[in-house]
DNA sequence: GAGGGCGACC
């Protein structure tokens, strides 16, 4: 078109960008309409953000949204969208607060990327007033999926529950969604149950589905429905299994303590392991206490995703622990020279909508001091009760977090303490943290959970954990 | 003649 002398407007433009496949190419056509002039037109640049959103640049997308003198309520949805992709939630809901500064009111697609941002942060009681914001929207499907991942994603199965029953249309997202949610909260025959009601709909599972059924069974333990399901969801289903199903397997058959056969799985599988089907050997490894094959395992993990510090430390425990102290030095330095740094172990709880975060060893928080005192007082009395400070951390700490700090105050506990003080007694103690949860703290929960008669839960980078009458929903696997 | 929103292994 552009050798023949045509030149492209805005039309042509917009759709082009959308048909973009890498920087490349949307760089050259930015260019282009740099040259025809018309960048400064709402249909262009929706379309700009939204390409480099979805190509990983928010930052791109938000430098062709700062340059907007005039804008719609879509360029706005198309960069609150953008950032909700991309898991940046923080600056998803900032953007959403300047939208509304700026006169704009919040539509369908808004408040799903609102939500979206809302489920990245677990922020129940702000997805909560979205909630209510939105029932004028009631039956829209694609609201209300966003919906029941917000409140699964925050452990609140109820809710969940309630807008999934009350949904009068249901794609395959919404049975996966509420599948996977159940199966990551600890309800795995609920899930699998689920699974039957979804066939007997007549919506047809897909990968992601499947993937949530296999999930409820490794997380329940139950082998041979996991095996069931993992051979014959081709034949029934059509759907070749991928590493997202081994990695589902190899858990499955790690917690029950079959290492070998999840390794045998491993070598069978079609598709190259990534340093998440190692790491999910490395957990198997950890919670069945095999040092040997940890270590093979951990080394696979760095070598695959070189930036990921916990496992530089679990592998430098397990050298500690077999006195190979030269190992253990080797580790070390090479952190120092690719500059691994570890992230400090963080947690959020929201109280009367206000997120209040606690990281180890930071005073700052305006009460400290009360939650200082309020921790070490559960301490005590969980002593009391027969809780012992951990300190085998060999397989048991992810994140290296103690060897920081004193394990006493990971910053969980801060956030159970201060939700302990200030929200009212029979209300939910909901904590997301950074980093996964060690042994300790994992003992701890349980037995404050008991000991305070609370519900907790909290949600580690990648599992659930519901704490109640001194049990945890993960079943001490994680 | 054109635009945005939802789910998945560690």
């Amino acid at each position: 078109m552009v050798r023949e002398g045509v030149r492209p407007n805005v039309y042509t433009y917009s759709s082009v960008l959308r048909s973009c496949n890498g920087m490349s190419d949307v760089r050259m056509i930015h260019c282009g309409i740099f040259k025809e002039g018309l960048e400064s037109d709402v249909f262009v640049r929706s379309a700009l953000i939204d390409v480099f959103a979805k190509l990983g640049e928010p930052d791109d997308a938000l430098s062709v949204f700062d340059e907007m003198v005039t804008g719609d309520a879509i360029v706005w949805n198309s960069i609150i969208a953008g950032f909700a992709q991309n898991n940046k939630s923080d600056e998803a809901l900032k953007l959403f607060k300047r939208m509304k500064r700026a006169g704009f009111l919040a539509e369908q697609a808004t408040l799903t990327s609102v939500l979206r941002a809302c489920t990245g942060l677990a922020l129940l009681e702000l997805g909560m007033q979205v909630h209510v914001h939105i029932f004028k929207y009631d039956q829209d499907l694609i609201l209300n999926n966003a919906l029941v991942d917000m409140y699964c994603k925050s452990g609140s199965l109820e809710d969940a529950r309630r807008v999934f029953r009350n949904m009068k249309e249901r794609d395959v997202i919404s049975w996966s969604t509420m599948i996977s949610g159940l199966a990551q909260n600890g309800y795995s025959q609920e899930a699998l149950k689920l699974f039957e009601s979804m066939k007997a709909s007549g919506t047809k599972p897909n990968y992601i589905t499947i993937v949530g059924v296999l999930f409820a069974c490794s997380h329940a333990g139950l082998l041979e429905d996991g095996w069931y399901y993992f051979r014959s969801m081709k034949k029934l289903y059509g759907i070749d299994p991928v590493r997202e199903h081994y990695g589902c397997m190899i858990d499955l058959l790690g917690k029950a303590g079959k290492l070998d056969d999840a390794v045998k799985l491993l070598n069978e599988m079609e598709c190259e392991p990534d340093a998440v089907t190692w790491r999910t050997l490395l957990g198997a490894c950890r919670v069945q206490g095999n040092m040997v094959l940890a270590e093979y395992a951990a080394k696979k993990v760095i070598e695959l995703d070189p930036e990921d510090a916990g496992t530089y430390t679990l592998l430098s425990n397990i050298y500690a622990n077999s006195q190979k102290w030269d190992s253990v030095e080797e580790i070390r330095t090479r952190m120092r020279d690719i500059g691994i740094k570890k992230e400090p172990g963080c947690s959020w709880i929201e109280v009367n909508k206000q997120i209040h975060a606690f990281i180890i060893g930071d005073k700052s928080h305006p009460k400290i001091v009360e939650v200082n005192k309020k921790l070490n007082e559960l301490i005590h009395r969980l002593i009391g009760i027969g809780y012992v400070p951990e300190t085998n951390f060999v397989l048991q700490d992810l994140e290296g977090e103690q060897m920081e700090e004193s394990l006493r105050h990971h910053s969980e506990k801060l956030a159970l303490a201060f939700g302990l003080i200030t929200l009212p007694i029979g209300k939910v103690i909901r904590i997301r943290k950074n980093l996964r949860i060690c042994g300790d703290c994992h003992v701890f929960f349980k037995l404050a959970a008991k000991l305070e008669n609370r519900s907790i839960v909290i949600r580690d980078p990648i599992r659930y954990h519901h704490f109640q009458d001194g049990k945890c929903s993960c079943g001490d696997y994680w």
